[in-house]
DNA sequence: ATGATGCACACT
DNA sequence: GTGTGCATCATG
């Protein structure tokens, strides 16, 4: 998460002819040109700015349709270069753009919506995210009303909420202290809706802790009791609430339960509902009858009357990283609004990200602890194994766990966390693996150039023969996989009903559900798998959970890959002492001695954090600096490298003092769905200059665009891959 | 994004 | 002299 500085920031160079762009630096109103444009509804301005769902920075102003109903916020059918488009009327405007002739004006064909889809404030919103993720207007707007197409896809990150109590229960003295910070200085301070932020140009939202939180406590302290109190709180006072999930976690528990509880006040917005459905219930929330909502990341743009609180649950999760076009980030998003709206923010987590962390440190966040276990429910053992000296993927002391388990006649959880993809060098004597000298990633082999390259900077060297360190022959280019695994449980314990849930296995065996039923029936005795298989984590009868490979992130070339070995590890750890107290969890990993695995099992999260960031800050890496992530695809090869080669030239002269640039250097996942890919990362030490920089670059490279190649633009990518 | 246009080189 | 391929341009 950006530092609050970042949070105002300038718009992107317009392109537009007619409508220049807001000078940078003022980020906030007017919505489109210093010309003559109205904001609040002018009756008798003629003109309207419209703006599309393209990567442009442009509006398009039109005449007014005969019968008025065109008004901004509303969306329109509008010819548009040869045939119709459907446009999102973001202004009213009394005369041409300066330098255009009135007669060259088009006539709306058709307004679409009976009522406004989007306020002022949205409008605003959009225009902000445009500036900031380096998108057009109408691709943000798209993005935030639910029929910009596009059911939000998969996810990263197994979550079961936490349990939801339907009664009110006693809080802890804890939990009472939280919810009072939480709701004790008045939210909203009076704000209407209508006054968002006045400020002076080039103002930066000032940090202030007063009205942002940090909920931090292990599983099962819980925290959704605060949040659920806090919203209740909101609520009665007249505020709205969003409440931000997990992709998964949404599956319906948490929007249930709250449904539950807040009757009719509550709405959902999630993935599995039809275009119309959604439409329906985000208008159902415009006219305020929805004064709570649950849902995935794209929530945070749910359109509530008063926003009082936004919470942000399991804030470390990916899932709030938008993998299309506008990249926005849910948690930006949702301090922007916060800020704009005078809102209160609170996240929460036992594994807060990285950049929480710093903040929470330098005090942009006010930390909210809660430190003890509700419900008993103790602290699973929590065993490190190394992996070294193991022929195959099971250690001696997980095999014996099995065993005991099952001779005891309970049942044991695989979990992997993610395939093995990555190729990384390994050394199985004394566990050597091949790193990058720059950037302290793993090297991946590339079999074509028969080297192993580091997939940041393009550093390269030649595959070592043997072990540099101890030279062990027995080093080389490894990787785990389901099947792998699958086969020596089944070799192993040719008595035990095994199970392998991952995707191909559920497409062939039936669905997860029907798994789970028989897991839970006792009808199977291991059941191996990924993700998915954390639910059947608080199945009574599992007794085991092994982590078959702690650190398969730790092998991917990401700097984050630390942080998200860590957070698993606790998480998994977290949920399994949850629901059985004489459990067992074994971590088997190549890296023992790595700081993510031991603080981990240890659970010392402050221990862990605070070594993270040393290293964070030793590398140049977020938190400590910003990045801007630029991807170039291409069927070809050859195509890719030229093209990434031209951006590179291009950024080079334009690179703010502070800044400097990772690559271009091909992407970790080099080749997806027969496109190529190279990418080249921009750092420095404030977005603002990398945005500069970055529009630049953008408006160059477009002009002498290259052919059949795709360039994406990521502000404060998550992953680099 | 997407379709229209203009220009180069090729071929019935 | 018309026909593909692709680079450039405009969309109000």
């Amino acid at each position: 998460m950006p530092p609050p500085a970042a949070a105002a920031s300038p718009f992107p160079a317009s392109g537009s002819t007619g409508t220049p762009a807001t000078p940078a630096g003022s980020p906030s109103l007017p919505l489109s040109a210093p010309d003559t444009v109205t904001l609040g509804p002018a009756a008798d301005a003629p003109y309207l700015d419209i703006v599309f769902d393209i990567p442009l920075n442009q509006t398009f102003t039109y005449k007014m349709d005969g019968k008025g109903e065109a008004a901004p916020g509303r969306r329109a059918m509008v010819p548009f270069g040869r045939r119709e488009r459907l446009g999102y009327i973001i202004a009213r405007r009394d005369a041409p753009p300066t330098g255009m002739d009135a007669a060259s004006i088009k006539a709306v064909r058709r307004v679409v919506d009976k009522e406004p889809v989007f306020d002022t404030a949205d409008i605003e919103l959009a225009q902000w995210i445009a500036g900031y993720y380096l998108c057009g207007p109408g691709e943000a707007l798209s993005a935030m009303i639910p029929s910009g197409r596009r059911v939000a896809g998969s996810s990263t990150f197994p979550d079961e909420p936490e349990e939801i109590t339907a009664e009110n229960l006693e809080l802890s003295e804890e939990q009472q202290r939280a919810l009072e910070a939480l709701t004790g200085s008045a939210p909203g301070g009076g704000t209407s809706k209508e006054a968002p932020l006045k400020k002076a140009p080039g103002t930066t939202t000032v940090a202030d802790s007063g009205n942002r939180f940090y909920l931090y406590g292990i599983t099962g302290s819980g925290k959704t009791e605060v949040f659920l109190r806090a919203a209740e709180f909101m609520v009665k006072a007249g505020k709205s609430v969003i409440y931000l999930v997990p992709e998964i976690s949404l599956t319906h528990q948490t929007a249930e339960a709250i449904g539950r509880r807040f009757g009719p006040v509550a709405a959902t917005i999630h993935s599995g509902m039809t275009n119309a459905a959604r439409l329906t219930e985000w208008m159902r929330i415009r006219r305020g009858e929805a004064r709570i909502v649950v849902g995935p990341r794209s929530a945070v743009f749910a359109p509530v009357r008063d926003l009082g609180l936004i919470i942000i649950d399991e804030e470390q999760d990916g899932s709030y990283k938008s993998g299309n076009t506008p990249r926005y980030h849910a948690r930006q998003v949702a301090m922007r609004r916060c800020a704009v709206s005078r809102a209160h923010l609170v996240m929460g987590s036992a594994t807060p990200s990285a950049e929480a962390w710093k903040l929470i440190a330098d005090g942009g966040i006010t930390r909210l602890d809660l430190s003890r276990r509700l419900a008993g429910g103790s602290i699973p053992e929590i065993t490190p194994v190394s992996l070294e000296h193991t022929d195959g993927c099971l250690t001696r002391e997980l095999k014996d766990e099995i065993r005991k388990t099952a001779a005891l006649g309970r049942q044991t959880i695989l979990f992997l966390n993610r395939r093995g993809f990555a190729y990384f060098y390994h050394c199985k004597g004394c566990g050597y693996e091949l790193t990058c000298r720059h950037c302290s990633v793993s090297l991946t082999y590339h079999k074509s150039r028969g080297r192993a390259i580091c997939h940041y900077c393009g550093y390269s060297e030649a595959p070592p023969q043997a072990c540099p360190q101890c030279g062990s022959l027995e080093a080389g280019f490894t990787g785990f996989g389901t099947e792998m695994i699958e086969e020596e449980v089944a070799r192993t314990f040719p008595d035990l009903r095994l199970r392998r849930v991952d995707t191909d296995a559920l497409a062939k065996k039936g669905s997860l559900e029907e798994t789970l039923n028989s897991f839970r029936a006792g009808e199977i005795d291991v059941l191996l798998g990924t993700q998915m298989v954390a639910k059947g984590l608080n199945f009574p009868g599992v007794r085991l959970v092994g982590v078959v490979l702690a650190d398969t992130a730790l092998h991917l070339p990401d700097f984050r890959a630390a942080e998200r070995t860590f957070s698993l590890i606790v998480q998994v750890a977290g949920r399994a002492g949850r629901y059985f107290p004489d459990g067992k969890v074994i971590v088997q990993t190549l890296r023992p001695n790595d700081p993510s695995i031991t603080k981990a099992c240890a659970l010392d999260v402050e221990g862990f954090y605070t070594a993270e960031l040393q290293q964070r800050k030793a590398l140049d890496f977020p938190p400590y600096t910003r990045l801007i992530r630029f991807t170039v695809r291409a069927k070809e090869a050859k195509r890719a490298d030229a093209a990434i080669n031209r951006l590179a030239a291009i950024a080079s002269p334009l690179l703010p003092k502070d800044a400097d640039t990772l690559g271009p250097a091909e992407c970790p996942i080099g080749i997806i769905a027969g496109n190529h890919r190279r990418q080249l990362t921009l750092r420095g030490k404030t977005m603002g200059a990398l945005h500069g920089a970055a529009r630049t670059i953008l408006l160059r490279y477009d002009k002498g665009r290259d052919l059949k190649t795709y360039l994406e633009v990521d502000v404060d990518p998550v992953s680099l891959l």
